[in-house]
DNA sequence: GGCATTATATAACGATCGTTACAAATTGGG
DNA sequence: CCCAATTTGTAACGATCGTTATATAATGCC
């Protein structure tokens, strides 16, 4: 059992509200200030709690991949190469379009202006898209393999395509693009695929 | 002619240097010691000859479109759609990676963290954009008349389509990507384009 | 009921932000 | 040659940045 005063926030709850800021503003658009304000907590709260605004970052984009990026598993689970694509297209246009959250991803808007003491930040977002970028390669290699893709399609270069257009979404999003408009990307997208 | 002491900088060399410095920096992650070390001028001189802050960006971002957005026209210049968007999308992946200036499209990334106050700077960037994407919608809609796009085709999602390929290409290019993955990706977004 | 332990609120730290007084320096006009 | 005009470098302004001392309040253990 935890001796001593016991916390008046929920920690997770806290979090959720922190990367909502962080999502909305970007890291380094969003000041201590703003993140206690929305937090409700103050400065030594969040630092006991969290470590540092950086640490914070940190487990608020861990939360984020938990909660918002789950969509992107289950679309490269379907059974063939262009169902899973075109459901990860169709899922980002809506994703990026969820009015219960900041419009744009995270991973795109987040960079802020990568001042070098950002540099961290920016690097493991960048880190993040690439892992994402991987998981469709791989996606897309077993689909060679299992047939429901061309032999001689170059997966490297499709799955960096389909990653390009998300990204491209998420700044037609945060400039404010409606759903119906980022899902015609989408479709338009889903015709340089094979099959 | 001018009275007083004269200025001992050239202001187009300087402004050229505060672009370069916003476009690798982003408007929030450049600080005015930033530019005035790259400029080689004290703050009093910037104020003067600039303003402020934001008056010096949108100076820069004027530069810009002049010297780096020029093959934008260029290429909607050419004879058919087609031609017009396959010389855009090879254009963009080329000046993304020009080694001569930093990775990416300041109108991509010089977004930062877009807290309250860089809203102007945000909607400016954002206002660009669209603009250039209106300037494709408009070679697309001249094309239909011409012959050389299906009457069925639809402008708009098209030019939306290639506007956020070529943002989304920004994003990979200040993340790394390089000359030729980008234009991997151009031409895998030109099959999606009619003809 | 003290005691150790932890969280709280207030208030301040040094650093840096964008911006500007101020005075010295340099020009053309009379 | 003095005056008005303009730029220059220095040095500082108040505001805000991320972060932390400090003292008080609230808990479990003995």
């Amino acid at each position: 059992m935890a001796i001593g005063r016991p916390r008046s926030f929920c920690k997770e709850h806290a979090l959720d509200r922190a990367l909502e800021v962080f999502w909305r503003k970007g890291y380094e658009g969003t000041s201590i200030s703003d993140l206690t304000a929305a937090m409700g907590i103050n400065p030594p709260s969040l630092y006991a709690a969290f470590g540092n605004k950086e640490g914070l970052f940190y487990q608020a984009l861990e939360r984020y991949a938990e909660t918002h990026e789950s969509f992107i598993r289950d679309a490269l689970a379907l059974p063939t190469a262009r169902e899973a694509v075109a459901a990860l297209l169709r899922g980002s246009a809506d994703a990026l379009t969820d009015k219960k959250n900041p419009a744009g991803c995270l991973l795109v808007q987040g960079i802020a202006g990568a001042g070098e003491h950002a540099k961290c930040i920016s690097d493991a977002l960048c880190e993040q898209r690439k892992a994402i970028e991987k998981s469709i390669r791989e996606r897309l290699k077993r689909a060679k393999i299992e047939g429901d893709l061309p032999k001689d399609a170059d997966a490297a270069a499709l799955a960096r395509f389909v990653a390009t257009v998300t990204q491209g979404m998420s700044v037609q999003a945060a400039a404010g693009a409606s759903r119906s408009e980022l899902r015609r990307v989408a479709e338009t997208a889903l015709r340089a695929f094979p099959g």
